[in-house]
DNA sequence: GACTCATGTCACTCGTCGGTGACATGCGCA
DNA sequence: TGCGCATGTCACCGACGAGTGACATGAGTC
């Protein structure tokens, strides 16, 4: 035999995905990730020293979270000369987007928020640094001011947390449909609405 | 023997408390509740059709879900009587407080959030009876409004959903400090000023 | 006393889990 | 040709999960 042991490895990172895709994270387990793989477990514990490695490399994968300069909207200097209502505004419906388009990376953040465990520990790094490199970019007014900005910001990541890691299985959430895009466009012209108003500002209309 | 069966029950569900508490929603199952109540977990069978039925009973208890009137602030009428903009934005808060205030309630919220099955199903009805009992004395303006009161309140729940049901293990969010009470002022003011804000009306001083 | 029945204990099956050691195979190299 | 090593297969272990059937005990009833 001895075969590539690279296929063997993507194999491996491949199988994690369907597994987390039809099963969800609760069943992911070097038993069911190695049958979906048509490969013998023991090869986890080699190749990945276990399945927190295999998990960490699955989740390293590119695009499996969004870039930073996905978030940022795609120009990056265009981002960092927006005021920073806009910048909240577009920096937090492109996250919300993000997250809707990575049914995956949803399963995964979702289980992040409600469990800390080995597992989930793996990718946090990763997570951490791409919010983080956008937040540096926020043009947040200096001064005194009335509105708290960090309150602000929290609540809208909340929200979109909440409605984005459960998207893919949302129906519905207050009266509002969330199969077809028209209840997300509703979503996000809040956001925009929600961040203008606070800030008193008048903003763009909303894309 | 043949004593009292229903210590044995109490004795079950309040196992059912502790594993919670102690263990997390996850590791609740037949053998570790039956453990923790000194008891047989044959009688897990016997006396509530299984664990399903154990944790129903669980969550059953009074007072282990926030009672309409506690989302109302205490008085019913008072809260029937207020403009919408302050209904909206106390009913959020004194939400945002009960889920604090119940570290068990958040714990198998936030796993009715994540998954669905046949634990978390068994009370759906008594979650969704609650909130549809206030909102339904909600004086959502009529007519032709800009407001998307739907967006508006599906964003702020979202919101209080996802930082409630975390508050027992967050100690931070979004620079915000939640381990003592001044964070959490920060946020209830905050969904205080989104709500006016966005309603564009003139409240009552935050409380 | 004899019977019924609820209560509670015990032992067991069966499946899955994470993890490990032994072994077969085949490639590259001396 | 023979050696080392990476690759991959297989069988097994102990622990724990849900669930079930058999049996002991004791209280009330006729």
């Amino acid at each position: 035999m001895a075969k590539d042991s690279t296929e063997t490895r993507a194999r491996l990172i491949d199988a994690v995905g369907r597994v987390l895709a039809q099963e969800g994270f609760e069943k992911i387990g070097v038993n069911s990730v190695a049958r979906e793989a048509g490969v013998d477990k023991v090869l986890i514990y080699r190749y990945f020293d276990g399945l927190k490695g295999l998990v960490a490399a699955f989740c390293s994968q590119e695009g499996f979270w969004p870039s930073p300069l996905e978030l940022m909207g795609g120009d990056r200097d265009a981002f960092a000369r927006m005021p920073y209502a806009q910048q909240l505004s577009e920096g937090a419906i492109n996250y919300l987007r993000a997250i809707r388009a990575r049914p995956l990376a949803q399963e995964v953040l979702a289980w992040r928020f409600l469990v800390q465990n080995e597992l989930t520990t793996a990718f946090d790094s990763v997570r951490m640094a791409s919010g983080a490199e956008v937040v540096n970019l926020m043009n947040v007014p200096t001064g005194e001011h009335a509105v708290d900005y960090q309150a602000l910001q929290a609540i809208v990541a909340a929200a979109i947390n909440h409605l984005g890691t459960r998207s893919g299985k949302l129906k519905d959430f207050s009266g509002i449909g969330l199969q077809d895009g028209s209840g997300w466009l509703r979503i996000e012209a809040m956001i925009h609405t929600i961040v203008y108003a606070v800030l008193d500002e008048k903003g763009p209309p909303p894309a």
